[in-house]
DNA sequence: ACAACAGGCAAGCCATCACTTGCCTGCAAG
DNA sequence: CTTGCAGGCAAGTGATGGCTTGCCTGTTGT
């Protein structure tokens, strides 16, 4: 039941994770050299390819993002779903805002 | 303007102070030893003393817990405005409820 | 078929982190 | 005043995480 949300928080933790997610949010379905690319030039990210790979396994695993092959590409999609029910654990039901 | 949210990820990262944020929730205000015997028991975690305090310190420097001191004691409350607007920076505006 | 391209696998390095141990400071009750 | 309790300050250790390097698989184009 935490194991969940491990994972979650876990890929969250990374900053250079965060901006791949970002990155999704501007441009949905981007192939990992697309990522790699827009990472090192809007955010001066000079990162190799393979730890951008890595960080994506790692957001794969939270399920916030998935995977979808097609030919030699491999295209990523962002999935907010995750991220909207985490913060409700400790945030008080006073608040105006709750369950849509 | 990341790195506000670098220490409050970061803090959020690890399961055991995601623990003491749930203790605080089901009751706020706590001493460290009271922290430290809750989550003992309730939670089954043997953590010495230290690591509490350094985890409360991480919780502290992300602005989720606010120390109040009195006498000999020290009590821990918790703050959870840095949570509500921390993931709206990935969720869509296709949602219904947004825009402050 | 061959070369270029997109991506994956696995080992290794270095930094950070979580936790412990030991000692030291204040406050409070006998 | 002295004893005990609540908490803080280090320094040290083991483990995890991020990143690199090198090599290998599969697909596309000429």
């Amino acid at each position: 039941m935490d194991g969940v949300a491990d994972d979650l928080f876990k890929a969250l933790a990374d900053p250079t994770r965060r901006h791949i997610l970002d990155e999704l949010v501007d441009r949905d379905s981007q192939t990992l050299f697309e990522i790699c690319a827009r990472l090192a030039t809007k955010h001066g990210l000079g990162l190799s390819r393979q730890a951008i790979s890595q960080h994506l396994a790692v957001l794969e695993a939270a399920g916030l993002v998935r995977s979808r092959r097609q030919g030699r590409y491999k295209f990523h999609e962002l999935d907010t779903r995750p991220l909207e029910h985490i913060v409700t654990r400790w945030l008080r039901p006073d608040s105006p805002e709750n369950t849509p």
